[in-house]
DNA sequence: TTATATACATAAGAATTTTAGGTATTATTT
DNA sequence: AAATAATACCTAAAATTCTTATGTATATAA
């Protein structure tokens, strides 16, 4: 798990959403689901991750399962009602955010465009 | 100047940016700037700003010139050779995190889709 | 005359991430 | 058989970036 830049802000909102999609992840699935959904662009480092993950639990947003696999532990994650509705407001804060970038970085044009 | 978040790593590359659109800006009309185009959403506060712009000088990719305007002191950044190159660098690594970004985000649409 | 706008700046603290380590099992390669 | 990579969790120090709070100073509006 190596190199990315950005992302900053961003983590809790992936972690939420594939949540969301998925039911219930572990974190290296999590690792693995986002290499694999940017063709290796974007790496989640172990070291960002695990803790955004106890700090959305200790929030109460997630909550866990620990499961032994083959002899390895995993600790599943799901959401919780309140993690479930934050998705929502956190997806609509970044899609909000996005598009203000665009309104500065792109200038010529108008609502509604293709990127 | 108050509250945003969310990408933080973003703001080099809005400063580089507003600055290949015009030539030349001071530090309180990027503030402005920015406000006036996402109709009061973002708000760089100063705390962020000062350093970010004197970090790009320090690196060299700014240039600085300090004018008089009705006995108030203005600092104009200009963008350098390195600044000029470093944009579209910093422009191209932004819009592809954005679009991996959505590639996470909203796993049901396909390249080339609509804000 | 008091507050707001313009215009710069810094510093403490918070939040988030990178880098670098650690443990342990299983699978693959040499 | 031994070494490496992959799977799977974790933490801690340092770096980065941002918020919040302050400070200075002039001009304009209430």
């Amino acid at each position: 798990m190596s190199n990315n830049n950005l992302i900053k802000g961003s983590l809790q909102t992936i972690i939420l959403k594939l949540l969301e999609e998925n039911e219930r992840m572990y974190g290296y699935e999590i690792t693995q689901r986002v290499k694999e959904l940017t063709a290796g662009e974007i790496k989640i480092t172990e070291g960002a991750l695990y803790p955004a993950l106890h700090k959305l639990e200790a929030e109460g947003l997630l909550s866990t399962e620990i499961e032994q696999v083959d002899n390895r532990v995993r600790k599943y994650y799901s959401l919780t009602k309140d993690g479930q509705k934050e998705v929502t407001s956190k997806m609509s804060e970044l899609q909000g955010f996005v598009e203000n970038l665009q309104r500065i970085l792109t200038p010529d044009l108008k609502p509604g465009f293709n990127i």
